[in-house]
DNA sequence: CTCGTGTGGTAGC
DNA sequence: ATCGCTACCACACGAG
């Protein structure tokens, strides 16, 4: 919207709308004399809307009132009463019940957004495109199946729809997609703006943000007829999907002073519910926040005084100004409430806080001080500010108010100080950065330390002096960590393939982007978490697993993509069952109009034909081979570097890690050092056979797929081309797995396994690996290791314990690294098809 | 030391 | 039932 019409809603703010209200007084000649009041200000007005007869139903953004002066203001009848059918030309709701639907279907009912896209462009755009009961009238019966179905059925991650379906009911990733366009659109609105500079430091920042946005939203679109005497002063309302499990994203302040918050399951906070106190849990209404926030950030932007308004999140903005842009403290604290009045009255009622001071982490705990519904203001000048003052502001935050501090961060604090409790005690507990760098590392600790002191870091600061670069883009991800419950690779490969095909014609094409290196992330089922976690399709407790791998050619090529992720996927140790999670970064973004790019792509051919860079191992040339040594030897050695390293944060037993790092230590320093040997050989030869021959992607994308196939018969039990190997008369081999793991507990405790039982297991490990199935006795390994180091600190006496460790060196690592022409095999497999 | 890879942490509701 | 995303910085570690 254009600065223009913004004047023009603000003047109505002046006390004209009790005309409106006077029901008695002809509506019509109102208006008339509404918009010659306005012309003889010399207000514009415009015939745009000239004819046309427009009728609001129930709550919208903007408001009842913001739209009638919109259509009035240019030269439209606004129907103040759908008395007389057909009346109405246009009919603006942001959604109608059902039984409104039908009342209203011969008629064209849009979104509001229809009427500020016309003001925008100065012209009548299609209402099509804003229907809002387009798709009823257009498909009703395939709609009501679908919508019905997709009601009723559980969610299934193998429907093709599974992935928009989840995003499109998932509030973290509306969040991130907001956020991201958000960030596209100051790039665009802002890019010819003189970046502010250091030197000049004397801005005032606002730091606006709604209260409990998500939770007044639902509230406002509630369903009246369902809730008719909530009250969202008094009653805890909170935002969600389900209702026990189900995460809180917003909950109003009522709830609040229960203890409620945000991010709490359901079932937590209705316990704290004090007798006789119910819950009103409402759903989600993404579409309305996108409208309230359009509303937000149009207003903020109107604002001259605004050097930026840089925006942090759908609901969030720090407003920058020059410090002389107001004349003192009192028109400061003016302007902040008229644009508080201008939201809350175009928004239909949503409230915004605002902290102001003159640094981004003071404005922030300002704003935190404001809320909820109010304005702070914070000097942080000692001269201006009483001491006492100073030390209210700072000792009424907790430790994890300060931006940066989270979770993890609080907890060093609180271990390092344990008497430390506000930021206050923290100022003066903590004098010295050394202090706090050395428990929090260099730069969060340098961070801290000036936050404290009411400074921005560097890091920070850059929102201010270099938004533009900040919001460039360097990296696009999906990330899927609910409702992923697989069973075999075929169904993997195929979800891979749809989220291969969202990213490339979703997001590299929304930002007309090439990629050249892929990151995957697995989330796999923590060993001893339980099958069914207690959030409902909740991924639970996971062990993470991640791979990279470089393309050589930057490409925006699904098929590329997609056969890499699923090779990608072959070189992680996690059997489908137990995946939980899939996360796929796309790292090295790369215009494709960028002169660097042809380079890269002439550079690269350069070098396959000869190997004429031998100073700088180029990445390029490197990645070619990738797929060779990814697939084979990647294994093995990924996961000594992951077992050696991750039980320092998957369960912070303190006592138990040290015994659990020694011993895998232990472990894998005799597993992989021969594997890796075999590894480079294989690099040499690999990288000769690249060497001899140009290549060109299609051939690469070939010989990877048939790689996978390879992979496929071979690393999963269910498709496996080879004879059934028994064990306790039993083929499957998670079965198996639970069963050993069993036999393993059990027996840690006591004396260790029994002779005969042993001498079938060794005869099972045998044949696995006679019949290169190596793999499946790494993962028994695996799986035995963890045990241990589960068990350590309470069996680790035992002589059951000892027994199974010695079992474990002794006897199963050695045969997998006897076994380890298994890797070679399939590696000359590979390079035979290759040449 | 520099580079690349993998991991951890944080923010918004 | 339930929708636990995603960009980006910082860091540790190993290879060269």
């Amino acid at each position: 919207m254009s600065n223009k019409d913004n004047k023009v809603t603000e003047e109505n703010s002046t006390g004209r709308y009790s005309y409106f209200y006077n029901k008695k007084i002809k509506q019509a000649e109102q208006d008339i004399k509404f918009r010659k009041q306005y012309e003889t200000i010399g207000k514009q007005t415009s015939q745009l809307l000239k004819g046309l007869t427009i009728y609001v139903n129930g709550h919208t953004i903007p408001g009842r009132l913001q739209i009638h002066d919109m259509v009035v203001l240019n030269g439209g009848n606004f129907l103040h009463h759908l008395s007389s059918k057909g009346s109405a030309t246009h009919i603006i709701a942001s959604s109608l019940p059902p039984k409104k639907r039908l009342e209203f279907k011969n008629y064209k009912v849009i979104n509001p957004q229809w009427l500020v896209d016309c003001i925008k462009q100065q012209k009548i755009v299609p209402w099509q495109e804003y229907s809002i009961i387009k798709s009823d009238i257009e498909q009703p019966s395939i709609l009501k199946i679908s919508s019905s179905s997709a009601n009723k059925t559980p969610p299934n991650c193998n429907d093709p729809n599974f992935l928009i379906d989840y995003f499109k009911h998932s509030r973290l990733h509306h969040l991130s997609e907001w956020k991201a366009s958000l960030r596209q659109k100051f790039i665009e609105l802002y890019q010819d703006i003189p970046l502010l500079t250091h030197s000049n430091s004397s801005y005032t920042i606002l730091h606006i943000d709604f209260d409990c946005f998500f939770a007044t939203v639902a509230y406002l679109f509630r369903d009246k007829k369902k809730f008719p005497t909530l009250d969202f002063d008094k009653d805890p309302i909170v935002v969600c999907h389900g209702v026990k499990n189900s995460d809180i994203a917003s909950c109003n302040y009522a709830a609040r002073k229960l203890g409620i918050k945000n991010g709490m399951w359901v079932g937590t906070a209705e316990k704290m519910l004090p007798n006789g106190i119910k819950l009103t849990t409402l759903p989600y209404e993404f579409e309305n926040i996108d409208n309230g926030s359009k509303a937000f950030y149009t207003i903020l932007q109107s604002i001259e005084q605004f050097y930026y308004v840089l925006p942090v999140s759908i609901d969030e903005a720090i407003c920058v100004m020059s410090k002389n842009a107001m004349e003192n403290k009192q028109t400061l604290l003016q302007l902040c409430n008229a644009v508080r009045q201008r939201i809350k009255h175009e928004t239909s009622g949503c409230i915004v806080s605002i902290g102001v001071s003159d640094s981004l982490v003071l404005a922030r705990l300002a704003l935190k001080m404001a809320k909820p519904n109010g304005v702070f203001m914070f000097d942080n000048d000692n001269e201006s500010q009483d001491l006492n003052d100073m030390n209210q502001f700072w000792g009424s935050f907790k430790l994890d108010d300060l931006p940066g501090v989270g979770r993890s961060t609080l907890k060093k604090l609180r271990y390092k100080y344990p008497k430390v409790k506000t930021l206050q005690d923290l100022r003066q507990t903590c004098q010295d950065i050394i202090s706090l760098q050395s428990i929090l590392g260099n730069k969060l600790g340098e961070k801290v330390y000036l936050a404290l002191r009411g400074e921005d870091d560097e890091e920070s600061a850059r929102i201010i002096y270099d938004p533009i670069n900040m919001f460039q883009r360097k990296s696009i991800s999906i990330d899927i960590n609910w409702g992923i419950r697989f069973k075999d690779m075929v169904e993997i490969d195929k979800f891979l393939d749809i989220c291969s095909d969202y990213l490339v014609n979703k997001k590299l094409a929304e930002y007309n982007k090439l990629t050249s290196s892929i990151t995957l992330k697995l989330m796999k089922r923590c060993v001893d978490a339980p099958v069914d976690p207690p959030k409902y399709m909740g991924m639970g407790r996971c062990d993470p697993f991640t791979t990279s791998s470089r393309l050589g050619v930057p490409t925006n090529d699904g098929g590329i993509i997609a056969t890499e992720l699923k090779h990608m996927f072959r070189t992680l140790p996690v059997p489908p069952v137990e995946l939980r999670g899939i996360s796929i970064q796309f790292n090295k973004l790369v215009d494709p109009d960028d002169p660097k790019n042809s380079n890269v792509k002439k550079g690269l051919s350069l070098l396959f034909q000869k190997d004429q860079v031998t100073t700088t191992p180029s990445p390029s040339s490197r990645s070619i081979e990738s797929p060779l040594h990814n697939v084979e030897s990647n294994d093995p050695h990924r996961k000594y570097k992951r077992l050696k390293r991750s039980p320092v944060k998957e369960r912070e037993d303190q006592l138990e890690s040290n015994q659990r790092n020694a011993f895998q230590q232990q472990f894998f320093q005799e597993l992989p050092t021969q594997i890796r040997k075999d590894v480079q050989h294989d690099l040499k030869i690999t990288r000769k056979v690249n060497d001899s021959k140009l290549k060109r992607m299609k051939e690469e994308l070939q010989r990877r797929e048939n790689a996978i196939r390879n992979m496929n018969s071979h690393f999963m039990n269910s498709d496996s081309i080879f004879v059934p190997i028994k064990f306790q008369n039993e083929t499957n081999f998670e079965k198996i797995c639970s069963m050993v793991n069993d036999w393993v507990r059990e027996t840690i405790k006591e004396k260790g396994p029994h002779e005969r039982d042993l001498h079938f297991f060794k005869k099972y490990l045998n044949k696995l690996c006679d019949s290169d199935r190596v793999h499946f006795v790494l993962r028994l390994a695996d799986m035995i290791s963890v045990t241990l180091n589960l068990m350590a600190h309470k069996y680790g006496n035992a002589e059951g314990f000892t027994e199974w460790e010695i079992i474990l060196i002794k006897f199963i690592i050695p045969l997998m690294n006897r076994n380890r022409h298994t890797f070679r095999t399939e590696r000359k497999l590979d390079i035979e098809y290759d040449i």
